[in-house]
DNA sequence: AGTCTTTCAAATGTCAGACGTTTACGCGAT
DNA sequence: ATCGCGTAAACGTCTGACATTTGAAAGACT
């Protein structure tokens, strides 16, 4: 008999059987993939389902429930309720990652350097998009961001919003769904990393940063709305470098920011199902 | 009376008190985002919590159901068993983001000229980084995964995950979790992407250019990684108009490639509690 | 005939208690 | 010291019942 250690590379699999409330959630979630039950579609009852599955009615809740998590079902009560294949809502898939995305950010050791990195990385593609594809809605949506970011008596909570929405229209603007929807998640758990340097802020020049992002954007020029983002970008970094030389703890890892400060945008957009 | 409908911006939100499971579920994740169950830690037992809220263990059970399809808490049965706060692994998380993205490009119109511009525009700034940052470990990575790639009797399954491989170890070599996740995530989906030129692919001449960029980034030479990125795109690019050019219909919503074949990559890294 | 009210039934939400199954830990025998 | 076994703790599941919500049909009134 050959010896039950292989050098290939084999590695034994955590085999425990799912459970039965498991197992059901996945037949189910394959079957709504494979599009077997299309966005809208009602399922069968519970007690009709534990009865085709041969479980109790408990289990088929709990198999629903890791579904609903899922945003993949959703439940409703009364004489035409039931359990129906949810139609899946963008602004809703972009706070999910977001939620993924911060609770990992909350218990990894992912600094503001990191995140900041990345958004202007991603960012800076956008801004070049959008520039080539904005129609006359994007433009709107970029403007009216602007304008409300003037207000001279504005708070630090409506700045957040007006500058968040900024972003994001650009971010619309550039019709790509695969960049917008991670670049919206990192947006939305950018308050935490603003708030930090938020005291530091010429409102004043940063409206006139974005104006000339807008503007530039508007002209469908992407060169230059690459190089207006840039300075806005550079002059975000050089107050953080302020802040980092003042106080030299403010890189810290984003776990102490939240434990600090209950999500303000994302309290919005959480899903609560 | 005042009439029902005012011209202010207000709009009646959807009350329907939740359910108790949903809010058990939403005062534990509070919890855990706010720092007071710290990963690793272990929640009360399902009979005391149905205690602690005055509900059914029933109930308590579709609360945990709710946090563990969001790979919050896990739970383990026998004696020293129970539910545990999750301590997030990447990978998981990553794929766990692949999960929600794909689920959404399966029942949206994203189509793969998106994924692939994202993808590259993404992975040209981690090329970039790589050069500067990567350290052996990574090096060794990406060798193995091009020497792997170099295989001749090479079938479709093995060349694709050592092409993944390469890109994924590329991003992780790029130092920035913020950027390597949603990347990782977009190179699970890819697999969909490729498989649709695979049968027009050159592999020789694909491992030569992973060669290229990987020789780059070892001379830490950002630009001429880069370059070399730009080159292996452009190639790919080439044939992905070559396939659209004699089967227009390759450039199609991802939802029909979803319902066509059983996600390969996913297929093992999709969560299954 | 048309509208309002009442009743009804279907479906989810919750409860209570019980039993089955898994698994770490300690105890005793070898 | 090691092996085997029992035990208890915890999750997994079952059963049956009741509570609550809500659309829709049946009925009553104008």
């Amino acid at each position: 008999m050959p010896s039950a250690q292989e050098p290939t590379g084999f590695r034994p699999r955590r085999l425990s059987r799912a459970s039965a409330a498991t197992q059901i959630a996945d037949q189910v979630r394959d079957a709504i993939l494979r599009g077997e039950l299309p966005a809208g579609s009602r399922l069968p009852a519970e007690h009709e389902l534990a009865e085709q599955f041969v479980v109790s009615r408990a289990t088929v809740r709990e198999a629903i429930k890791l579904l609903s998590a899922a945003r993949l079902v959703e439940s409703t009560r009364g004489a035409a309720g039931g359990t129906f294949v949810v139609v899946p809502d963008p602004a809703a898939v972009a706070a999910s990652i977001g939620d993924t995305l911060s609770l990992w950010f909350a218990s990894g050791s992912t600094s503001l350097a990191e995140v900041s990195e990345a958004r202007e990385a991603i960012e800076r593609v956008c801004v070049r998009l959008a520039a080539q594809r904005r129609d006359e809605e994007d433009l709107a949506d970029i403007r009216r961001a602007v304008e409300g970011g003037r207000d001279p008596e504005i708070d630090s909570d409506a700045f957040l919003r007006h500058d968040l929405e900024f972003h994001i229209a650009i971010c619309r603007a550039a019709k790509n769904q695969v960049l917008e929807l991670p670049m919206t998640a990192i947006h939305l758990i950018r308050p935490w990393t603003n708030t930090v340097v938020f005291e530091l802020l010429d409102l004043g020049q940063i409206a006139d940063q974005h104006q000339a992002i807008l503007d530039a954007i508007e002209a469908a020029d992407g060169d230059e709305a690459e190089r207006a983002f840039d300075r806005h970008i550079a002059y975000l970094a050089e107050l953080r470098a302020e802040a980092l030389h003042e106080r030299p703890e403010t890189d810290v890892p984003i776990a102490s920011l939240v434990a600090q400060q209950a999500h303000p945008a994302l309290a919005r957009l959480r899903p609560r199902g």
